[in-house]
Formats: structure tokens, sequence, C-alpha cells
DNA sequence: TCCGTAAGTGAACACGTGTGCACTCCACCA
DNA sequence: TGGTGGAGTGCACACGTGTTCACTTACGGA
């Protein structure tokens, strides 16, 4: 090979094995964020179920809270992933709330620590992660303030009124993300339940809609 | 004095005195709870602050759990207070969601201690307190779920259905709740803001509530 | 008055913590 | 090919942690 390609492929490999620690400390930290808060969390734990040595942690964070905003930035990514394909949903706004859910449902699923982090952080810390959550999650309830305005019966309603029920659906679904994260047993039945009950709460939102007045 | 008495007397104060330093603990530990989540709290924290020696603190709670699910006790009891003096407002259902709501603003002033140990913890550690939370919290949802039913609109709904709505509106009220303990900044005219928009997400839910169709 | 009982003390322990420092090693660029 | 920078190591330090044990002290019942 020549040395641009060497200097290009060896370049991509040191690249690549740090971030391949990197994400090594990642996953360590969000796999033992199953047993604890992110509060109670050493660094040393963390860097000994990734494999490195305590000091080689400042290599990637100044700190356990950089690491941690770092896992929210992800989490967040695939959270908004969720909301994107649920509203990349073509059906009428009758079916919509039945799939979303679905998808919620399979994300969720899918990416369990991410989900668990963020709702057990939201409220749970007192540092620099939970203000990432709560900023992240406010640009997301905005995002989905704007989203709600293209329905027909909302078109007319005021931001105030329309950030609060993205306010509402928001927090009615991280609040079934909880409850599917914390079911015991864990099998279908139980999720199909849960999973009834949330499109029950947002069927029952949709509802309230047309009868809204502005006023007051 | 005869012996009866003085019995009597001194029996309550050394009770009294083991009951003060049991409060100061309980004390401190809400008080440095505003800074931390209670898994990362430290026993030896606790007693310093509480102003006594770390090994004393076994004569109170065999482990920090105890106390912490103490502090849920506490807690708790403040919360149903709260509910008990809201649903005692003989007012009609027009104008039964401002007071409550007004009612609940001043409960949380009053003690921002107890619902921010709450709230936090709901999500928090993983340990018996929240256990303790989650089981206190499904019992207060049942109890509005039954509230719930002596509405004209809602005597003939399902008891699934009852649940549903009422965990929708425990889970908002307990969101307004962090909204206005985690306000910056706190002035009169913010908590006027969360309040109105709480009400509002009251009023959406009973706007739904004629419309709501029981079957599926 | 006397004594047991229990709240609170103080020293000690074994360990886990975050961080500093000098170091090895090797992928990479000139 | 030789030299540099940076990922990862190993040792050390000072400190905070939960829990033990023998102890002082004083309240309360006899």
């Amino acid at each position: 090979m020549n040395g641009r390609t060497l200097n290009l492929v060896t370049s991509v490999t040191r690249h690549e094995r740090k971030e391949r620690t990197r994400r090594a400390l990642l996953d360590a930290a969000l796999g033992l964020l199953a047993g604890t808060g992110f509060g109670s969390l050493s660094l040393r734990e963390v860097t000994k179920q990734a494999g490195i040595v305590p000091t080689a942690f400042y290599r990637h964070f100044s700190s356990m809270d950089e690491l941690g905003v770092a896992l929210v930035n992800e989490s967040m990514r695939t959270l908004r992933a969720t909301i994107r394909e649920a509203r990349r949903d073509p059906r009428s706004s009758a079916g919509i709330i039945g799939a979303s859910v679905r998808t919620l449902h399979e994300h969720v699923r899918a990416h369990e620590d991410h989900f668990l982090f963020v709702t057990r952080e939201r409220h749970g810390g007192a540092g620099p992660v939970r203000q990432a959550i709560a900023f992240e999650l406010k640009l997301l309830t905005s995002e989905l303030a704007v989203d709600l305005a293209r329905f027909r019966y909302l078109r007319d309603w005021t931001t105030e009124d329309l950030h609060m029920v993205a306010d509402l659906i928001v927090t009615a679904m991280l609040a079934t993300v909880l409850e599917l994260l914390e079911a015991r047993p864990r099998d279908t039945e139980t999720d199909e339940r849960i999973l009834r009950t949330a499109e029950k709460k947002l069927r029952l939102i949709t509802l309230a809609v047309p009868s809204w007045h502005p006023a007051t």
C-alpha cells in the first residue's frame, strides 16, 4: 500500500482503539447503572468493569459528570430516533396512537439501558446530568408541540396550550416507559396491559381536544 | 410529687430525649438530601449534621435504608394530609380543580423537603426506599380512583379505566410538584404560571370524560 | 440510696474512593 | 528510521466510608 492509504488506515485504527475503550467505559457505566443511581457510581468501578486502570479514565473524560453528560446525549439520540419513527408513520390520526405506542415499546425494549438511565436520572441526582436531561426533554416537548399544531383541531390553539398538552403527553409516556422497565414479571401479557393503558391515556387526551375552549 | 407522676414525667423525658435525636437524624438527612440523592448519602454525614457520633446512629436505625423508609412514611403522611384537605373541599366540580391545585401548592411550599424527597427518590435509587414509595403511591392512586367514582359521569366506568385516569392525574400532579420545586427564579409569578398550567391539564382531562366510551 | 440499662463516646479496623506522578509501550508522522 | 505524543500502567497518598468494641454517663425504677 502507498503512504496515503497506510496513513488513513492506521490513523483510523488508533482512533478506533480510543473509541473502543471509550465505548467500553460508556457501556460499563450503563451496565452498572442498572444497580444504582448515577450519583453513587464510582470511577473505579466503571474502569474496572471496562477493563482499564482507574487513572486511564482521564484520557477519555475529565470527570464522571462528563461521562454522564455523554451518556445523556447518547440516550437522547435513541429517544429522538424513537419519536422520529413514530412521527413518520403516515396513518390517520385514528391509528396513529396505537402505532406510536407500539413503536415506543419496541424502542424501549431494544435500548432498555438508555431509557432506564434517562427516566431514573431525570429527577434523581442534582448534578449536570439532571440539568442536561431536563434541557433535552424541554426541547423535545417543544418539538412535539410544533408537531401537534399540524392537527386540525389544534391548529388555532395558543402555543402555551400546545405546550401544556405536549407536556402532558411526554410526562404520561415517560411514566409508561418506567412502568415497562419496572414490570415484574416481564412477560408479553404484562407489556400488553401497560401498552393498552398508555393507549387509553393518549385517547383520553385526544378526546378532550375538540371540546377545549382556548379562552381562560 | 408522688411516685406515679414522677415515673410518668421522667419516663416521658427519657423517651423524649431519644425521640429528639431521632428527629435530629431525620431532619439532618432531609436537609442533606437537597444536595444529593439518597443513595449517595453517608451515615457519617447525617450523624455529623445531627450532632452525634457515627456509632450512636445504630441506637435509632439499623441501617440507612431503615432511616430512608422512615422518611418515606413521614413524607407520605404529609402527602395524604394534602389530598385529604383537597378532597374535603365542598365546592362543585367546577371549582374543585382550582381549589385542589391551590391546596397542593400550599402544602408543597410548607413541606418542600418531604415533597422533594418523594419525587426525587421515586425513580432514583434502587433500594427499599423506592419500593416503599412505589407501594404508597400505588395505594394513593387507588384511593383517588375510588374518589373519582363518586362523580356523575364516572359512575359507570370500569375500575380499570378509573385507575387509568387516576394514574394520569397523579403523574401529572407529581410532575407539577417537581416543576414547583425546581422553579428558578422562585417568585409568585412563576408559581402562578405553573399552577395555571396544572389547572389546564386537569381541566383537559375532565373535558374528555363525558365523551369517553368505555368499550375497547 | 443504689444499680441496671441504654444513649452517646472515641479509638480502631479494613477497605474503597479520587487523583497525582513517573513510567512503559507503540502507533504514527516527518 | 528515528522521534514524538498519547493510551494505558502501577504505585502512592490522603481521606471518607461502615462497623466493631470497650468505655462513660446519667436517667429512672427499686
